[in-house]
DNA sequence: GCCTGGCACTCGGTAGCATCGAGTGCCAGG
DNA sequence: CCTGGCACTCGATGCTACCGAGTGCCAGGC
């Protein structure tokens, strides 16, 4: 499609704008080592990419700025993937040697780690509650009339639920509640509705139906987790405050940000350059995204969210480095 | 100290400041309802006030901006609290109505109320684990070689950790450091550094030793949890995006962001304004805090950051009404 | 003695204008 | 088909003039 010279002098033109976020002059592409030719040509041929939609100029007499189209075709004839820098993979490594702890607290903190190796957003997606089995469960009382559900679940997850009793009941029924959901439930994948068989004691069996009613209520309708760091990177990526103002209230709603990673995934992308994100106030942004992966089964997502004129090379050598490294640190427990 | 006019005065100067982000001239202050004098008068009592470094000037020939201690001075002297908006707490009330899950997820889910509030960063810093005592322990196999101590403390946190077994336990020696846990541990506070009485079983010590070497290690360095919900607030908050560079890079350190929360409490400010925070990057800000209380226990903290030139008598009205629901609501389970 | 109207002064912000230069499109020649 | 040359564009920069909100100060009046 792009003969040789042009995909080159293309090239050029996103590297160079990456870099200075400048609008990229012929001069400046026929200087530039790769191509060999004058000034001139490279008119030429930015006049023909500017016609075939990679580049844009801001207005007459400026430089070019690369397109949507510019930066896909930029990534998509990458060539092999690059490696991360000395510096950054001692930091993967080191990170997930004294990786420990919560899993909430290290997905918190692996989010922060994208965050600094990239300079932009990290983004964390939890695993999804819902496709673990369920391990164990216990009913712990807190109060006389408040008891706490406590389910461990086959993806080393934990969920807590605060039940209320309506008259106090004795420890007793929470053991023996703790006895039947457990009989009935270990196993079996997480519960969204159901009701147990009659245990025969009134109050061991309202126990059991707070308890399930309260996993089903919340886990239901509970969004999976997502962390977000280096929230402070986006104000440094944008210049234009409106548009960091932007981005940050899209990285605030969980919600859509879950449903942004997936979406993206789901299509089958690897990289989603401005409108490719589905999402308006995205447009001058790209997000990477990879699925990290437990015991073979796909169970989350990990991205990074910055300016469309990302370092993508970089960015996504670090995406793939740490799903790889969280794959593997989740699997081995 | 200040007479009742320049006392007013600089109420107008700063409530007028608040609202336009304009330095304020004489005129507008002479103009507006609350002072009956010339603008004359008005500009020698700033003049005053300028001297006695409660207002200041950009520069010569603009109009007047309060200093640190013109702020100081007005929330001083606010009189009795503001009561919220009708709105506002409309949406307070049918947040705590609503609210249920998991704890972590309402002291975020506050955070972001507080944001929404006051249109600034909700900051809450989740109760302090340890200390609370412990109420139930359980460890639970996950894989072969893997195992969860679930610990559920009184005041309803949960705590896991992971541990990595030499040699595969049998489930019967895991049962059987469960109960040794068990009876060892629950209600005693939260052990930091430990060790139990041996069992007569290897496997089973083994299995103990770990878990409570887990619990020693990561729960003593483990930093309580910190939400952050608003941060898209800040970027509009301040014009200046260095400014919100700034103080996005010190919402994103959750160890910083608890020390300056207890800083402030315990120095018994309820307000705390520039460089009163003790931060030089928050020379710009003022920080509102309050303790949130569980069962009469002072637990945990929540707080709301702005710019200087906040809405202090909304901002207060909306962290006092919060921390109140939220110590009831947590109270009463 | 304190307040006020009046007045000269300051100085940031804006508009108009000339200049500069990076960059472009196009053309004729090798 | 590439290249050097040339006329042209237009944002950025710098300068000047001007406007006006705001100030400080002073003299007069209640």
């Amino acid at each position: 499609m792009l003969d040789e010279r042009k995909a080159a002098i293309l090239r050029a033109v996103v590297e160079e704008y990456i870099d200075t976020a400048q609008p990229v002059g012929s001069s400046h592409v026929a200087r530039s080592s790769r191509v060999h030719v004058s000034s001139a040509t490279v008119r030429n041929d930015m006049a023909t990419l500017e016609q075939e939609g990679y580049l844009r100029q801001p207005h007459t007499s400026a430089g070019r700025i690369p397109t949507e189209k510019g930066y896909r075709f930029f990534v998509d004839t990458l060539g092999q993937p690059a490696s991360l820098r000395r510096n950054d993979a001692v930091q993967v490594r080191s990170f997930f040697e004294q990786a420990h702890g919560e899993l909430e607290q290290m997905l918190q903190d692996t989010s922060r780690l994208l965050g600094d190796l990239t300079t932009y957003a990290g983004v964390v997606v939890g695993p999804a509650p819902t496709e673990a089995t369920v391990r164990s469960v216990q009913v712990v009382g807190i109060s006389p009339t408040t008891a706490l559900v406590v389910v461990v679940l086959s993806n080393g997850g934990v969920e807590k639920h605060t039940i209320e009793l309506a008259e106090s009941a004795g420890d007793e029924h929470l053991a023996a509640a703790t006895a039947h959901l457990a009989a009935h439930l270990t196993g079996s994948p997480r519960p969204r509705l159901a009701s147990l068989p009659a245990t025969g004691d009134a109050q061991t069996d309202a126990v059991c139906t707070h308890a399930l009613g309260s996993l089903a209520r919340d886990g239901g309708e509970e969004p999976d987790h997502v962390f977000v760091g280096g929230t402070s990177q986006v104000a440094r990526a944008f210049d234009a405050i409106e548009t960091v103002r932007e981005v940050l209230g899209v990285l605030e709603q969980q919600y859509v940000v879950i449903t942004l990673l997936r979406d993206v995934l789901d299509r089958g992308l690897q990289v989603a350059i401005g409108t490719e994100t589905g999402m308006a106030p995205l447009a001058e942004c790209a997000l990477i995204v990879a699925p990290y992966v437990v015991d073979g089964e796909l169970t989350g997502t990990i991205g990074v969210l910055g300016p469309s004129r990302m370092d993508y090379p970089r960015a996504m050598a670090a995406v793939a480095v740490v799903s790889s490294r969280l794959s593997q640190r989740l699997t081995e427990g």
